[in-house]
DNA sequence: ATGAAGTGGGCGGAAGTGGTCGACAATGTA
DNA sequence: TACATTGTCGACCACTTCCGCCCACTTCAT
């Protein structure tokens, strides 16, 4: 399992490096990558087992489900398969840097099953902007959290 | 059951001591924990275990659960794995530290399965902004205490 | 006085960063 | 069509920074 947020940059090149604690899990998984998004306002690293596991679902729907269709109208625009080099950097492609404003500080953060890359000063924006509520509070209680 | 109140400081590095008094309980529960928080303003010490038994419980929520998707939110971005080390010190993520003013006196308190790590000061403004009121007290009744 | 608890800090290896070089694709030119 | 030119990207190399690990000292309680 993938958790926890790391500090990371991004450089000219639109390399990231991955955190070194994700680094034993991740090539556990394959050498390859999905890199991708849906809203592109961050990206999303899927090791390629995980894709292909969600690709599998989307095979069961009809081609003319919506869903299918909008999802993958988004999730192909923005996505490359993508190699990890040889200091476990990855590529995040430039169609995909732009729209999330990746250059300089963002953060890599473990999501259980892939990894997410945020702008840092974006990512911050949406914790501020999507405040915890009441009920919010109460479910994390159910959690015993 | 972790419990009590005790003084402690986090040095330059941003390490604190765990109490003696913990110890033997955590390193019966292994060398791993899971530190983050929900709200940024204090630290919160899970042992990997009691971490592991809450993401079992988000696993269950739909993923676009707007609770699930903000307490992990939050918590990815706090969040990191730490280990202790030889002397039973513990390291707080650094983004955690600024948010939660972690420097100096600090107060690390159990909480039952996991600990609590705040800034002194902030912990007594708490104290005192949050008064107990007639329900709290009837609640506490319940308890029988 | 002695041992346990807590604190500070040095050091080496790992992690992270920047950049060069060469292969190859894309485009332009005779 | 053959060849030159340019630009991009992957692979690799070298340097710097950081932090995990360990050692040593101080403080306190009995």
């Amino acid at each position: 399992m993938l958790r926890g947020n790391y500090p990371a940059t991004v450089d000219d090149k639109g390399r990231v490096k991955i955190p070194a604690d994700f680094l034993s899990e991740l090539r556990r998984l394959g050498r390859k990558f999905y890199v991708t998004s849906v809203a592109g306002d961050h990206a999303r690293i899927y090791p390629m087992k995980a894709w292909e596991e969600i690709e599998r679902k989307l095979a069961k729907r009809s081609s003319y489900n919506p869903a299918r269709q909008k999802f993958l109208a988004r999730t192909n625009y923005y996505g490359q398969v993508v190699e990890m080099d040889g200091q476990g950097r990855i590529l995040i492609p430039s169609i995909l840097r732009e729209s999330a404003e990746m250059k300089g500080d963002v953060d890599v953060q473990g999501n259980l099953t892939y990894l997410q890359v945020w702008n840092h000063a974006r990512f911050l924006d949406q914790l501020n902007n999507n405040p915890v509520t009441a009920e919010d509070i109460q479910a994390f209680d159910e959690l015993g959290a």
